[in-house]
DNA sequence: TTGATATAGATGCAGTTGCATATATTGTCA
DNA sequence: TGACAATATATGCAACTGCATCTATATCAA
């Protein structure tokens, strides 16, 4: 069992972190070239809308999301302030509450997906094939996977 | 030419920033665990080791890294504090220096590389096959490639 | 019950990043 | 040559992040 990573390791390395730098870059400069907030207010609500009515809890946001704690508490103090969510207290247990997306939230998540889906399709979508796409998607799952 | 990415496309996106996440907070982690300086430093160290006596320019660095400008600028600053570069003016060029590693840089790299090699090898090495990552590595390429 | 431990979430602080802009040269061209 | 644009790098400031820790509530075990 060898340290030592093989030179396709590291090249697949090496690529995966320059990849996601220049995709998430590009889309991120979408949005804000469209006066959009930035994906992580995307992803919150998306998340929060498909929650439903009474939304879900930080920890469940946190799960489904690449931020920690502390980022998401304050992530969410300011999308309130922003009006595009509101925290309820939760009857179950009175230590936490639930995040929910108001109207404001909905329509901010209708204006940023245009934007957002063809900033996806310039950064990845035209530069793969359909086959292309599914084996990197594939081959990134391998990646992800939970065991150490 | 349509906007709307298809499903392969947006998994393949969505793992693409999942995956990097991962890989990259565990070879983060496993340098912090070390006692080891961040990654962006030993990428500094490799460099600036490579490029000779001499060092090299800022914006030569900045190419070969994914950092803006004024990351660079003080992320130069405080390796240099720390001793592992030192900045020397550069006779050609008024506006600019030259960074080059010094010897304690050298060790410190040194350190790092097993440390790294390791937990690239944890992150990506072992969950692919030798074909597999290259594979990955070439799709990747696509996403990296300049043209719009 | 009660005390110990675990969990949910917030927050003060220090370090880092992005943005806009400043500063110092260098290059260019009329 | 002298003005003007371009390049290389630095920096003030505000926003964001990570870390450690705090508060409040829940859970569990004796």
């Amino acid at each position: 069992m060898s340290d030592k990573p093989a030179e396709t390791t590291i090249r697949a390395w090496a690529r995966l972190m320059k990849a996601q730098h220049r995709a998430l870059g590009s889309i991120e400069a979408a949005l804000k070239a469209a006066g959009l907030p930035a994906l992580a207010w995307y992803d919150v609500l998306l998340e929060t809308e498909r929650a439903g009515k009474d939304g879900l809890r930080p920890f469940e946001l946190e799960r489904a999301m690449l931020l920690a704690q502390y980022n998401l508490s304050r992530l969410v103090d300011r999308m309130a302030a922003a009006g595009y969510v509101e925290r309820r207290p939760c009857a179950d247990d009175g230590r936490g509450h639930l995040i929910a997306i108001t109207e404001a939230g909905r329509a901010m998540r209708r204006r940023m997906w245009p934007v957002y889906a063809r900033a996806i399709e310039t950064a990845v979508g035209r530069r793969l094939s359909g086959k292309q796409a599914a084996t990197l998607g594939e081959l990134l799952g391998h990646l992800i996977d939970e065991r150490p």
